[in-house]
DNA sequence: GCTTGCCTTGACACCGGCGGCAACGTTTAG
DNA sequence: CTAAACGTTGCCGCCGGTGTCAAGGCAAGC
């Protein structure tokens, strides 16, 4: 397989597909003339990475995921390694969503207080 | 006050301090021997500044704000442009929170289901 | 006068996942 | 023969707030 079919069967561009090369995420032979060659199995693979990028993972995170894909495991996430980066993301995740509850709670304060100034001082100019 | 000691007293850097003047936030006169002099308002608005940059603000969002404490008012929060970008962010730390609570019970249920599946294949190599 | 420590502008580096272009080789169909 | 449609490598741009360095002007104490 080209590289131009990968790109379109994994709904991505052949600049990704590159990319992803050069970070050591997916294979190719090269055929004589030049031109990359990909198994099919590589379709899986890229499906993988794009959809933990879509998560919120970076190239890094991924690499076990690939990894465990390639030592034949049905998923990418069976493996210890991949637990441990999934582990890791949802302290993660769960850090930022502290943080982001706490904005929130700031800014709809801070909101409302001001909106309770702006009433208190007759500035309304948009209607309730 | 030079930009030296404002950077000091609001726990900046210089470079920092030049960047918010060059994109409109802070303002200075400039002494005979070109360096730049500040008042004492600035103080003010570079707290301001540095409390929204710390809540996920970027320099724009944050104008509206200066301008408000520009006019006089005792809080950069109570002007209607300000009122507007409170809202606004609001909105998007909702819309933030929502796709990170999905992602969030994604990697859970991820997360279970592949130390479920290690234990069903008797991987498990880590105490439990 | 010399050093030290302020200040000035300007410009590059960073991070990460690409997009996009240049300049060029290959294959295929007409 | 040529044009079109693929492929290759390599490099710049982006985004935003800062760090950091260069190369130089000023202030002040010794």
């Amino acid at each position: 397989m080209l590289i131009g079919e990968l790109a379109q069967r994994a709904g991505t561009s052949t600049r990704t597909l590159r990319y992803y090369e050069q970070h050591g995420l997916i294979r190719s032979r090269r055929a004589t003339n030049g031109y990359r060659a990909f198994d099919e199995a590589e379709l899986r693979v890229v499906h993988e990475i794009r959809a933990l990028l879509a998560v919120g993972f970076d190239l890094d995170d991924i690499r076990p995921f690939v990894a465990c894909l390639r030592a034949g495991h049905a998923t990418g996430d069976v493996c210890p390694d991949s637990v441990a980066v999934l582990r890791r993301k949802l302290d993660e995740v769960d850090t930022c969503l502290a943080r982001l509850n706490t904005v929130r709670e700031k800014l709809d304060h801070q909101l409302n207080e001001a909106i309770a100034h702006r009433e208190r001082t007759c500035l309304r100019r948009t209607a309730p």
